[in-house]
RNA sequence: GGGCAGAUUCCCGAGUGGCCAAAGGGGACAGACUGUAAAUCUGCUGCAAAUUGCUUCGGUGGUUCGAAUCCACCUCUGCCCA
């Protein structure tokens, strides 16, 4: 099966330029590409994720990434899929993302011996002339034309401001650029982004006659159509330290049934026969498929150690049995006691099981709170530091909020 | 630059002098039911020393016994005209 294939198989291609082209070229490892990453944030997310395995399946069959940081982009900010307008970023912070992302990205791809590289389009959108811009580039775009783009439409209500509205041209820039300096034939991204990179091939067709290539890959929603990798907490993200393992594992373990496959599918790398064989699976059976999803994905991110740690943590809380040396812990210090004790509220706060104390005592009168297989139901119950001891004990919130609680 | 409309709690949105910690919906959280799923039903959803107190309706001042609500100025947003 050819890689083109592949993709088409796994349900990740979208929208592209040419399909015949683009075959031909990856098929045969002979496209150079670059997918663009905007450090909003101080850690990538599952969202990128999806791009960075696209990219993985690329190289290995013989194609060139080019891993894009958009540190002149971010500058900007790209108004597509949102509904108002991005908060600025300094200077600062977005340099400190894009060292984030770099040290996040060694992780996937092999950058060794020129197998791929990485830029950033700060570089050379940093030191651009405006009026040179307007008139090298800003010549070749209708407004009338990126008036009509998707991504602008949903900001045609709640207003667009002017240098929003420019993202799309440095992004055209970005695969103009890469295109002259790196030969970099073919851009890929998520389907939100098809105007901003249809921009760039017409550039470089407008300024240099030659042909390049786009491909959106499917956005990862869910059954209710909504982006997926989104809590109400927030992103999940890849660095261990804002999801951990554990929770990273959980999340993936809930998915809903209709996503299971779907989503082992697109963002796993088992062979498609071993998927295909899970589509007959029903009901609680789709418990053992979302396991494997968890899994796999864990492994990918974090490594094969923290993802059977994740599982026989996720097996101890929710199958009974096996070790609970792995679950989340947090260790208490002599300050969250007073007086010699610490009551149920600030338990629960300082496990982060609860955002105060008030949100802490809804849970405990609700009946939702379970310290060492005890249901708490007076918010007077009181602990002391000996209870914690050696072991540690399990606080529970609802039927998924799980930490070990511990002193140190 | 001129005119008009607007900014309310996580989101949408009601409230136009006291009955307002603020309707309704969504989401989130908890309970029941389940398969760590979905759907459904119930509760709950500012903070705390918790039948009470404190802080909150874009910002700053003011009027008033009392302001999300009235006045002034400011900031931001949308629409129309230039």
């Amino acid at each position: 099966m050819t890689v083109y294939d592949e993709l088409v198989a796994r349900g990740l291609i979208a929208q592209v330029t040419d399909e015949a082209e683009i075959k031909e070229l990856i098929n045969n490892g002979k496209a150079v590409f670059y997918i663009g990453f905007d450090p909003t944030a101080d850690s990538l997310h599952v969202g990128h994720f999806m791009a960075l395995c696209l990219m993985k399946r690329l190289q290995m069959a013989g194609n060139k990434p080019i891993a894009l940081i958009g540190g002149g982009t971010a500058m900007i900010g790209d108004p597509s899929g949102r509904t108002d307008m991005r908060q600025m970023m300094t200077k600062e912070t977005i340099q400190h993302n894009c060292d984030c992302f770099k040290q996040q990205m060694s992780r996937f791809i092999d950058f060794s011996e020129g197998k791929a590289m990485m830029v950033n389009n700060a570089d050379w959108l940093m030191d651009l002339n405006y009026i040179e811009v307007l008139r090298e580039v800003g010549a070749h775009f209708s407004v009338n034309r990126m008036l009509t783009a998707e991504c602008y439409k949903q900001r045609m209500e709640k207003g667009l401001s002017f240098l929003e509205f420019n993202y799309m041209i440095m992004q055209s820039y970005d695969f103009y650029c890469l295109f002259q300096k790196y030969g970099c034939n073919m851009q890929f991204g998520g389907d939100d982004q098809w105007s901003n990179m249809l921009g760039g091939t017409e550039l470089i067709r407008r300024k240099l006659g030659k042909d390049a290539y786009a491909m959106t890959i499917n956005l990862l929603l869910n059954s209710e159509g909504k982006k997926m990798g989104k809590t109400q907490s927030g992103a999940v993200w890849l660095d261990p330290a804002k999801t951990s393992p554990f929770d990273f594992f959980q999340y993936w373990r809930n998915v809903a049934d209709d996503d299971v496959l779907k989503c082992i599918r697109m963002l796993t790398f088992l062979p498609l026969e071993e998927i295909d064989a899970m589509e007959s699976w029903q009901g609680a059976e789709l418990n053992k498929a979302k396991e494997i999803l968890a899994f796999e994905l864990t492994k990918l991110v974090h490594g094969e150690e923290e993802a059977a740690k994740a599982k026989e943590a996720s097996h101890a809380l929710f199958a009974g049995g096996g070790s609970l040396a792995n679950m989340p812990t947090v260790a208490l210090t002599d300050a969250d006691f007073t007086d010699g004790t610490i009551d149920i509220m600030a338990l629960l706060v300082s496990a982060g099981l609860a955002t105060s104390r008030s949100d802490a005592r809804r849970a405990v009168e609700q009946g939702g709170v379970t310290v060492a297989d005890v249901k708490i139901s007076d918010i007077k119950t009181v602990y002391t530091p000996e209870q914690f001891a050696g072991e540690g004990l399990i606080a529970k919130r609802g039927k998924k909020k799980f930490v070990k609680v511990t002193v140190s």
